[in-house]
DNA sequence: CCAACTGAACACGATC
DNA sequence: GATCGTGTTCAGTTGG
């Protein structure tokens, strides 16, 4: 066996570096989340409503996933025109 | 007047450019997230139980996080005591 | 019909009663925050920092929830290796 | 000395005592909102939206606070008259 | 005013 | 494939 297993044909050092690369990944998205509460940070000491800013935003996105479907509905009478 | 304002006071480019940096943040975010299921589905497929490997995750970033708390404790502490 | 029901099929004594029961438990709830508040006043009276009494019950908390979940991932393994 | 204290001048006794209480308090608290939880999903089997019974309770809260805000207004009123 | 805690909404995976 | 339960994440509230 070239590498080493438990007796339950678990490879360990596969599954910790699958672990490893998760963390790391969630340590970045945190480190996102820091960065974006810095923004409404500085956005709240320029004198915004951070509430609001944030309803603006949550609105922006509902618009776009709409705007998305749409055009993913487009694209099936598209397709189902084009046969 | 220099820059150009709402009746409001509210100086909308300032306001649209934060808006922008945390949605360009939040895309980023969201990437990162999109990273991270696809390494479960890779340990998935090479046969790992992804619900342990969550459990696994959550313990580790739980026993971190006490080790953390312990040490703002001792801080806190050692602030009393000084006073 | 035995019980009165509205158009929307919906028997609305029931849904009453579920209500209430929700309610009631919720003021009891409120009620234990209240008892818990007048422990932190009594404690702060006595002289003690309350910051750290919260950080101390915090860390317990972690503590315990962190023995648990060690508690379920250990009966996880188990029910992985029998399968 | 009757009671045994560190040097800190803390009695430690008493604040185990504390903390004690309020994590029993806290334990009660936390079984009521496993009972409310239950409620909920004996409501959802029996075909109701929990979303929308969440908002009812919402608004019927929201409706009793009003209603006291405005006792106590009244109250005020009373006694200011009463003066 | 900042930070922690709570409760609600959401999204994902599991199951039938 | 759809529903169900669960876990995660976000917004709101409260206390320091």
């Amino acid at each position: 066996m070239a590498v080493k297993k438990g007796s339950g044909g678990v490879d360990a050092g596969r599954l910790k570096s699958f672990i490893q690369r998760i963390e790391k990944l969630e340590e970045e998205r945190a480190g996102i989340g820091a960065d974006i509460k810095e923004v409404f940070s500085e956005a709240k000491s320029a004198g915004y409503d951070t509430k609001i800013m944030r309803q603006v935003i949550r609105i922006r996105k509902m618009d776009k996933a709409d705007r998305e479907e749409q055009d993913e509905l487009l694209t099936l009478y598209l397709n189902a025109v084009g046969e």
